[in-house]
DNA sequence: CGGATATTTGAGCGTAATCAACTCCCGTGG
DNA sequence: CCACGGGAGTTGATTACGCTCAAATATCCG
């Protein structure tokens, strides 16, 4: 799959934003969006995984969406693009330019998301924001949902959920002392009581450590 | 205005629920819209202010929205409100049932919105929280942008920047120090230094305390 | 003026951040 | 096959920012 990149030898301009075809593919860790790309139409990911995220000084990053094959993504005001996407695995793209009913839809499940991450972050608790963040990761629609393979390094759940790798670590090791979890490689875990997660992650479980 | 108000005698359903006249009315503190209402379109904030916000256990509240005259909320998917309204002053609220380019620049101003929020909640400081708040509550369309009328408690502040009271307060007086902000009344400030207070939003300006 | 509510101030604490080693996992090459 | 190297992850010690608990003060409003 890396043999397909096409290094972007001329930014600031990314593959998306030129490319003429109709659906374009990105390797892993490509830029699929750069902040200030025109943005005609939003995107759809027909495979593989990516994120959208927002800058700040001082290395600060918050990643505002993780998404998977199918999800709609870089909705813009202006034309512009006001977040970066990068491809998390080899993916392809296209655009979305379907007619009202589809684009409302979309738009309204980003604005549900978004909703439930400001939440997550102004009032979670790093042991919540991490249990929401694996059952949401916990896709029904999988052959078994309960065995989670992450695109995402740790430190990008940690940007994603507003807290640093040492704090997402300590509390993966919480969850699988609790046996909630267990981990079955390097970027995957096996989810062993759900329901649990499920209620640490809604906040009614105080959850020690 | 609060000679307007009509008691809701038969929860569960608000106002905005049941009310067949085009505009309804809403005294301060009343309830636009209560999770589970049915959401046949979204609404427009004619006059006063409105906060859209979710809860959590524990008395954890986050406000995803605080919103002037002309602004749209209450988006919601299967037709049902997902976050909860209530109206800070004497409000009018009408259906927003326009077609699809200002149903569009509506969502995608939403959408933009909570971007901001959750960049803010995820990766800013407490002092740049509150700064990115007075920044955006200088309304540029205002006759006086520089000088605020909060429609909202501390509380609100607080639940709106997931912070605590004390917190608010104690950077409140911070920036008054700094010169920054001067008080001119008990939901009143005037801001000194427009510029100083965009450098501390934006997470240039470290910032004491 | 009185009483209720909101805000500010103070003291101390706790969760998550920071700083710093150390371990583990893999891929590479001798 | 194993030594090596580098990056990712984990663990430990300590710090700090914002939270909690408590009390004082200010503001609103009848």
């Amino acid at each position: 799959m890396e043999s397909l990149v096409i290094a972007a030898l001329a930014p600031p301009l990314s593959r998306a934003a030129t490319a003429p075809a109709r659906t374009s593919s990105f390797a892993a860790r490509e830029n699929i969006v750069v902040i200030g790309d025109p943005a005609p139409t939003p995107l759809r990911l027909v495979a593989g995984a990516a994120m959208s995220f927002r800058l700040l000084p001082g290395n600060r990053r918050q990643i505002l969406d993780i998404a998977g094959p199918g999800r709609i993504f870089g909705f813009a005001r202006h034309g512009r693009h006001e977040c970066g996407v990068v491809a998390l695995r080899p993916s392809l793209v296209e655009p979305f330019d379907e007619a009202a009913p589809a684009r409302d839809a979309a738009m309204l499940a980003e604005i549900a998301r978004l909703r439930d991450l400001a939440t997550l972050l102004g009032r979670k608790t790093a042991m919540e924001r991490l249990a929401s963040f694996l059952v949401e990761a916990a896709d029904p629609a999988a052959s078994d949902p309960q065995d989670l393979a992450f695109p995402v390094s740790r430190q990008e759940i940690a940007d994603h959920l507003g807290l640093v790798i040492e704090t997402v670590s300590r509390h993966f090791v919480a969850l699988k002392k609790r046996g909630v979890i267990t981990p079955t490689g390097r970027d995957n875990i096996r989810i062993e009581d759900l329901w649990a997660l499920r209620r640490i992650a809604s906040g009614f479980d105080a959850a020690l450590s």
